[in-house]
DNA sequence: GCCCTATGTTAAA
DNA sequence: TTAACCTAGGGCT
């Protein structure tokens, strides 16, 4: 269940452990059975754009979402386990192991598709060469709520439910305010508070938020302002957090700080 | 052990 | 708008 750093830092993971060698590629779980067009071929790199992981084998790009129930189990091993659970896809390169569970999307694409999903994802906070003016005017001409919107990968790629919580929070904005009525400063404002707040998430593994707290040492409990804090006190006015259902996902906000 | 929940997305109704 | 995907952790008994 991860939002964007997460599956940045998975990235950074295969392209330390992974990458430039033939690695061993196996599904003994079965239901990836095009891991034999890969198996023991070069993995060149891995990259990460918003929620989706691309890792670049020599003969096809292989596409991985979690979803929101897949996980990745890394360790190093003396003699290889065996696989506990059902193990999609098995990655090996030494005494490097890599296990995936559960993905969404676990998959070999021709160029052509690869360039399909790249033409469905927004610009991600994430990577300095993406184009920030893209998700200003995809904003500005929406009557979708910035709410939905930040949400929506199409529109801007890697944020989930908690990074548009505390986004939104932090720009003291309503999440139920039509894009198109968000003045355009606000709307680049959150651009860089995601463009300064999420590499602390790739760097420590902790979506970290918080003004004042923004180290890998904070605690859980202190992590969020609003994120599963609902109907404790605001921490900025005190009054109490509210949730509603938007679009099948819990929206935490502050009535009174995002009025 | 049982029940609930989850940082997500797609396809069908 | 709803169901499906189908793993794992946490709180409870």
């Amino acid at each position: 269940m991860p939002e964007g750093h997460t599956v940045h830092r998975t990235a950074n993971q295969f392209n330390k452990k992974f990458a430039k060698a033939k690695v061993s590629v196996t599904s003994p779980q079965g239901r990836f059975s095009d891991s034999s067009l890969i198996n023991g071929t070069t993995l060149v790199s891995a990259k990460a754009i918003g929620k989706q992981l691309f890792l670049f084998f020599e003969p096809a790009v292989l596409r991985i979402h979690l979803g929101i129930y897949g996980k990745w189990g890394f360790s190093e091993f003396e003699s290889l386990p065996e696989p506990k659970g059902q193990v999609r896809a098995r990655f090996v390169n030494g005494n490097q192991l890599a296990d995936l569970r559960g993905p969404t999307a676990c998959e070999l694409l021709s160029t052509e598709q690869y360039q399909q999903v790249l033409d469905r994802l927004g610009p991600d906070p994430l990577d300095p060469s993406s184009d920030k003016q893209r998700f200003l005017e995809k904003v500005a001409r929406s009557s979708v709520t910035i709410g939905q919107l930040l949400m929506d990968q199409s529109v801007i790629s890697g944020i989930g439910n908690v990074y548009r919580a505390e986004l939104l929070f932090r720009a003291n904005l309503n999440p139920h305010t039509p894009g198109k009525l968000v003045p355009s400063e606000i709307v680049g404002a959150i651009w860089e508070d995601a463009v300064a707040l999420m590499p602390l998430g790739v760097k420590t593994g902790y979506m970290l938020t918080r003004e004042g707290f923004l180290t890998a040492k904070t605690k859980k409990i202190d992590r969020y302002y609003l994120y599963k804090r609902e109907g404790l006190p605001c921490r900025e006015c005190g009054n109490p957090i509210s949730i509603e259902i938007l679009a099948t996902r819990k929206l935490y906000f502050c009535s009174r700080c995002q009025p």
